[in-house]
DNA sequence: CTGCGACGATGACATTTGTCAATAAAGAAT
DNA sequence: ATTCTTTATTGACAAATGTCATCGTCGCAG
């Protein structure tokens, strides 16, 4: 069960982990299943966890006045899904967080974070975490302020083929920023080139 | 000289500072001057330093095929600059970082990073730093993939309105992704309504 | 098995934004 | 003072993307 959380931690960190934090670490995190549409977090509420993806996928979107979604980030197995500002902050959420493929999840409360943030292998996990997503959070807004619809396309076929397997095109549409039929067209464009 | 540093430490970490970690700040942060246009870091080389902005202003930028640059982020008093990428990993970088005004800095190699990350509120700022420049990166690509330009460029009043003092048109349209047309014309919508 | 809803493709058209060119005003350099 | 550069505005037109409607397919719930 906490066989991929510890897998994650190692490869994000040099630090050895003892058995007394093992077992601090296993207590730490509650598992937790997700039908498939089942919200995680809902708009105006506060994010209590931060969530370990161990089996299906997520959407974190806003939704504007036209009820239009647009997707902020998508995540599947081994990737952490949270909205941190409203963890942090414990400050209501502008987004919503579902599951769009039945999940199972290991769940943190902030109260839990905090204890486990003493653990040096924790410390150094979310660091590099941390500094992973921000580079990719920098990567994707220069791509969308600086490259055409085709060729953020392709940029995300390159660095997450899985996403484009895994969600519909018209979910990986509004990840791009784009309409479902702009897609649609770039698509025929892309695979005839 | 250190002044504004040691307010930036004290306003985002509880943590105090000894004597001795204070001469190790000191110690470990390097002053620079740029010239109005002087790079900081150019494009295919490493980002040896994170600097901390005394006095003047940034661009971070990138510069595509057709030469148009494209404003990744944009900084003045008391913000940090770098490519966090080719700072840690020590890539060379895809970026172009210079100053717009002259400009007074404080530069940390990742050596000296390390060294004063030893130091509890040096940790823990750089968590906070972290987790805001997250949280307002997101922020950003949210509204870049949900909002018009008009819209956009609104946000960026309120949440910034030095920015749009302190830069010219041409560069605040280029960091909302937008060609300097467009903003000129959403501007005049902007100031009659 | 059947029907309904989700998904994706496509055409017609509207809207937004970009590009290019011309102009003018404000600063910076000499 | 004069020149040169940078900045901002505006018009005409082009290109990219969005919107709306329609259709066909597929998978799943009843």
């Amino acid at each position: 069960m906490y066989e991929s959380l510890f897998n994650y931690i190692k490869q994000h960190s040099k630090s050895p982990i003892s058995a007394d934090d093992e077992e601090l670490i296993k207590k730490s995190f509650l598992p937790r299943g997700l039908k498939k549409k089942e919200l995680f977090l809902e708009q105006g509420s506060i994010c209590n966890y931060t969530g370990f993806i161990l089996k299906g996928a997520m959407r974190q979107y806003s939704v504007d006045d036209s009820g239009t979604e647009h997707i902020i980030q998508l995540a599947i197995e081994n990737w952490w899904m949270v909205d941190r500002e409203s963890f942090l902050m414990k400050t209501p959420s502008v987004y919503n967080i579902d599951a769009w493929e039945n999940t199972e999840l290991l769940v943190l409360s902030l109260e839990n974070l905090e204890r486990i943030h003493t653990i040096d292998a924790i410390k150094e996990m979310f660091w590099q975490m941390n500094q992973s997503n921000f580079i990719a959070s920098q990567k994707r807004l220069n791509y969308s302020i600086s490259l055409p619809a085709l060729e953020r396309y392709e940029e995300l076929v390159k660095n997450y083929p899985d996403f484009v397997q895994r969600f519909p095109q018209h979910t990986i549409a509004s990840y791009l920023g784009i309409s479902k039929e702009t897609l649609s067209r770039v698509r025929n464009k892309y695979v005839h080139k």
